[in-house]
DNA sequence: ATAAACGTTCACGCCAACGTCAAGGTCAAC
DNA sequence: GTTGACCTTGACGTTGGCGTGAACGTTTAT
């Protein structure tokens, strides 16, 4: 398939398409005609890229899982490389979590602070 | 004062400084010799210029915090309009832990997904 | 033959808050 | 009179993931 069909069927754009290949990626083989030529394993490929950017990973965070699919694995995940990736987001977003909470409660702070009586109800 | 005796009391770079005026959230006075030359009230505006964007918020935040110690109030939080901005910040604060609450646990699910005996304990 | 709808490769734009030179004046001390 | 520490105004670089043209070739339908 060319790359506008492999954009709607794994709900990209063409440019992220390519940009996923400027950076390494992916890769694609070319018609006759200088086009992309993708097959079923791209889709499944950029579906599995857009998994993981769609919860906050990097597209550098994201080799590993494409590789691990590249070397006949199911699952990106499946490679313990890929777990270490799962892992250190894990800290990572547990880490702003932390941080957002502590700014909350020093934003909150700064508010009771300067009007006492403000209403400083959670929107939580 | 100069410059660099403003940044070193307010805690802040040169630099940082001039990028404050840039987008109009201080004006300096010239000496003849073209020096930017600042006074205590300016210490004070800088501090609490910092104390914002210290807990995220963006200089256009600061903007009626900036007003309201020029409009002669003693704390910048002082006017209704720093209090919206304070309420605001909280609510968006409040929606970006939400955001990565629930990132989080999209990151654990396809975690335990792919690797069931994974181990999934919160760093936090 | 031509328009429509695809594809190609550059390459700048975006967003925030400065960092980091560059190329040059000013001023006090020695 | 010269070093060195200060100041001035530009103006590009950083970070990520593309968006958005530009300028152009390919294919298909009419």
């Amino acid at each position: 398939m060319r790359i506008g069909e492999l954009a709607e069927r794994a709900g990209v754009s063409t440019r992220a398409l390519r940009h996923y290949e400027q950076q390494g990626l992916i890769r694609a083989r070319r018609s006759a005609n200088g086009y992309r030529d993708y097959d079923e394993a791209d889709v499944r490929l950029v579906a599995q890229i857009r998994a993981l950017t769609a919860v906050g990973f990097t597209l550098e965070d994201a080799r590993p899982f494409v590789a691990c699919l590249l070397a006949g694995h199911e699952s990106g995940a499946a490679c313990p490389e890929s777990v270490d990736v799962y892992r250190r987001k894990l800290a990572e977003i547990d880490a702003e979590i932390r941080a957002l909470v502590a700014r909350r409660a020093e934003v909150a702070a700064q508010l009771k602070q300067a009007c006492p009586g403000c209403a400083i109800r959670r929107t939580k």
